[in-house]
This record gives C-alpha cells, structure tokens and sequence, in this order.
DNA sequence: CAGAATCCTTCCGGATACTG
DNA sequence: CAGTATCCGGAAGGATTCTG
C-alpha cells in the first residue's frame, strides 16, 4: 500500500511504482476500452491466476486508479472501471502500444 | 532473452516483455539525458545491486534497446548509451514522467 | 573500473479448496 | 459470480568474494 511518505522524489519511479508490473498494464490495457467483470476479466488474462488478479485490482483499487462497484444481485456482480485517475493515464499505454508495434514491425521481417 | 516466436501478440504485452520491471524503466530514464558509465548508474539507482545491473544491461542490450561501448582504457570504461530503438521509447518515459507529477500532486495537498 | 561467480534468502505468484 | 484462505515452489534479487 503507498502512502505519501513512500513516493520516489522522481515521477517516473512514483509511476513505475503504481503500474510497474505486468499484469497491471495489462489490465490496465482493457479498462481503458470500457469497465470489466471479474472472471471477464480473469479469462481475457491469459495465464493470470485469480490470486494474482485480486491483488492486483485490490492495489489498483488503493491507489485510486480503479473503482469496484458491487451491484447487489444473484448472482454478484462486480465491475471494475478507471477512475479519473486511471483514466489519465491513458498516455501510457498509448505510447507503449505504438512502441510495441514498431518493435514488432522490425524485428519480424 | 526475448525471441520473435515469444513476442506476445499485444503490442502492449510486447512492451512491457521489454521494460515491464522497476530498474529497466529508471535506467531508461536516466540514458534518455545522456550516455553513463557503469558505476555511475549504480550510484544513480537508489538500493540496485550490481548483479541486477549487470543482469539488467545485458538484457537491455540483447534487446536491442541499449549499446555497450567499452573503450580500452586502463582502467577500463564502459559506456551505456541508447539505441535508435530504445530512443524511440521516449515517449513511454515522457508519459509516465507527467502522470508522476500529477499523481503527486493530487495525492501530496 | 566493470564486472564474473557463488551462495543464500525472500517473496511473488500458482494451485487448490472453500464460501456468501 | 466473485471472491477468501492456505500452502508451496521457483525465480528474482541481495550479499559477498574475486579478477582482468
């Protein structure tokens, strides 16, 4: 869990501290299209554990990058979304899309 | 080591196969400014061992994104410096370094 | 100076079982 | 459906020593 006392001085390092870990960019990737379900979300993952996914939407719930919102139905539903937070930093994975697809570009031909 | 038949398809998962940890996202940082030495980095990066380091230049290099340059020299110098490729990873650094300065300052008042 | 080589510890993440 | 609760192995990372 952060609290202000543990941000790095530096911006990069604050951010890599947030998101610095694969499966959070990645379901970082699919909220930015629209707000997810948990076992949605679990199944588009692939090779995440349900563990792993839990902590992972937990920390980013935390740090104000995501919202959980329970709808009291039978059965449960749960829908995670990008706060405004999250939502700015959409900046990020567009650049790291586009740098992915030049990698890709030029080392597979 | 990262080959072609390893490359995820999601440009996204591409790039964080590529920079998805703490260290390779603050060495970048800091080789966006300008070339470093080897134990310049390792004053620069706050609690790196010099094992990580050296495991995570090497990394770094095979994956095209870093050169090594050793200048034959008594002692010895080592020089780090960007590839064109990694250089075109600026704007991923960029976004983050500007997401960092706002989250704090959300987060800090 | 810039590492290589070891050894050792931690802890992240996977697997499994259970539940409101 | 959307979790919680344990248990556990392996790989990442730290500490130390040695060297061209």
């Amino acid at each position: 869990m952060k609290t202000k006392a543990e941000l790095p001085d530096c911006p990069v390092a604050t951010t890599v501290s947030l998101i610095g870990s694969k499966w959070k960019l990645l379901i970082l990737r699919n909220l930015l299209v629209r707000p997810w379900r948990f076992n949605e979300l679990r199944k588009s993952l692939d090779g995440i554990s349900q563990k792993v996914l839990t902590d992972s939407l937990r920390s980013m719930e935390e740090d104000g990058i995501i919202t959980r919102t329970v709808y009291p139905e039978v059965p449960p539903r749960v829908e995670y979304a990008l706060s405004d937070l999250g939502e700015s930093m959409r900046p990020i994975i567009k650049s790291m899309e586009t740098f992915g697809i030049d990698y890709k570009e030029q080392f597979e031909k």
